[in-house]
RNA sequence: GGAGAGGUGGCUGAGCGGUUGAAAGCGCCUGACUCGAAAUCAGGUAGAAGGUAACCCUUCUCGUGGGUUCAAAUCCCACCCUCUCCGCCA
């Protein structure tokens, strides 16, 4: 959530930020009209609580001296009365105040390309090379049924549309590819490996904004306050919810591998082929938790963690910065990596890489203690690294050889054993 | 699932109807001592929401939500969580 000093100083700057979000800047006019009631109801609430308080006392002193505090008493219970009465105006108002505020997204930093949607990101850089084929090359769908190593028939089978099972070969190269992914984050680049829970609270999953918003791309378990984790950003950006850090502590970087759940609603229609968009996909999430001053360095450190495990892999890709109207409810700068699909002739997203700021530390409650005993929220980010999923399709398909068979990538083959899946 | 114990500040832990938002210790900050550090000594140090130009002031918070009372960390009820034992179980 953003600070409310902040809305209640700048609002215009406030309504101009998050409508280049496509977001309604009248939220703004809401949240200040009902800021101005809570203040005065809280004022009011607050002198009377303060009456209560020493007209009690009295009576306490009045008990001791032997006294009579009857009149007193009657009088304090008439004060409590309207007390509750404005209490239970003041619960109201409260409630709104929280419900706005958590649904206002979070400002783009300003050197963010304003655009509408997602046709107006920018195109920062490619990277690789793109292979040249002697051949035309498959989509990676018919690949893995040729070498058996995906079947999506009977995944429908046993869950329904959007579901893919993994066999043979292709099953161990999903395990190769995680094993690689935490190895070389941990190893190389200074990650703690975190494996979480997939079932969620639902104050974590307000914490790192998927609620109250976002209820409709989650599986909620019936009957219980549990939801499956839609990403590791969840539970690993939670792990330190309501707690104060030292400064010593951070940065803080947790690479974790989980499955990720997801109901794509309102993506009817979309990449209904392959295992490019499906309810159930495993990633290698990086997290990182800083000091505020510092957490655009860390992006862009964050962003090369996630192209060096690309280029380990050897996949050619290129950056996209994404414009405002595409950063997300929750983003303040993005950058998404996508890997190149030679049968579709078109980059895919295979990573995701976004900077907080501290919008995600104020609902989650995570702040630092400074050096000068100073408290502050700390600013959180995230990246894919990567869609393990996504990774494997973009491996079939551009280590795909003429005669069906896939070469494993080298930094792979001491993972899986081999250099080459063949047909079995 | 059954029985018992417990949830208090950054941490440990006392308090169990009325200046107790909370002793003590640790940690942290500031200062003294030191060439510097450690040790020692002195002082400071919970969070949130409001009010105020500011010094400061007020309210709320002792797991969560209700209740009793003029007044609740303290008494009562429900729920949640943690620990120990028992049962079940990959």
């Amino acid at each position: 959530m953003l600070d409310p000093n902040l809305i209640r100083s700048n609002p215009e700057k406030v309504k101009k930020g998050i409508a280049s979000k496509g977001a309604d800047p009248t939220l703004v006019d809401q949240f200040l009209e009902i800021d101005k009631k809570r203040r005065e109801v809280i004022v009011t609430v607050d002198d009377l609580r303060h009456k209560r308080k020493e007209l009690s006392q009295t009576i306490g002193k009045l008990i001791k001296e032997s006294k009579n505090p009857e009149e007193i008493k009657e009088e304090v219970r008439k004060i409590g009365d309207l007390i509750s009465e404005k209490e239970k105006e003041l619960e109201v108002l409260n409630k709104e105040f929280e419900e706005i505020l958590l649904s206002i997204p979070n400002l783009p930093h300003e050197s963010v390309p304003v655009g509408k949607d997602e046709t107006e990101n920018v195109v920062l850089r490619k990277e690789g090379s793109i292979r040249e084929f002697k051949f035309k090359p498959k989509p990676h769908w018919e690949i893995g049924e040729y070498l058996d190593i995906i079947d999506f028939k009977r995944a429908t089978k046993i869950s329904g549309s959007r579901f893919y099972v993994l066999k043979g070969l292709g099953a161990k190269l999903e395990r190769a590819l995680i094993s690689f992914m935490i190895d070389f984050h941990v190893e190389k680049h200074g990650y703690k490996e975190i494996f979480p829970p997939v079932l969620i609270n639902r104050a974590s999953m307000i914490g790192t904004g998927q609620l109250p918003k976002f209820a409709e791309d989650m599986y909620k378990i019936e009957g219980e306050d549990l939801y499956l984790d839609p990403t590791a950003e969840v539970p690993v950006t939670n792990l330190h919810r309501d707690e104060i850090l030292s400064e010593d502590d951070l940065p803080i970087k947790y690479v974790a591998y989980t499955p990720c759940f997801r109901k794509e609603a309102g993506a009817a229609g979309k990449d209904t082929r392959g295992i490019i968009r499906v309810h159930q996909f495993n990633k290698v999430e990086m997290v990182r938790f800083t000091k505020s001053e510092d957490s655009y360095e860390h992006l862009y450190e964050l962003l090369d963690n996630a192209e060096d495990i690309l280029r380990a892999l050897k996949l050619p890709y290129q950056i996209k910065m994404m414009c405002t109207g595409d950063l997300g409810f929750t983003a303040a700068m993005k950058f998404d990596p996508e890997v190149y699909m030679p049968a579709q002739e078109k980059y895919v997203e295979i990573s995701s890489v976004s900077n907080f700021e501290d919008f995600q530390a104020r609902r989650a409650n995570i702040r630092y203690r400074t050096k000068t005993n100073e408290l502050k929220y700390v600013h959180t980010l995230n990246g894919s690294g990567l869609a393990v999923g996504r990774t494997m399709a973009a491996i079939l398909e551009n280590y795909q050889n003429e005669d069906g068979s896939v070469s494993v990538p080298e930094v792979l083959q001491k993972y899986i054993g081999i250099d080459k899946i063949v047909k079995a």
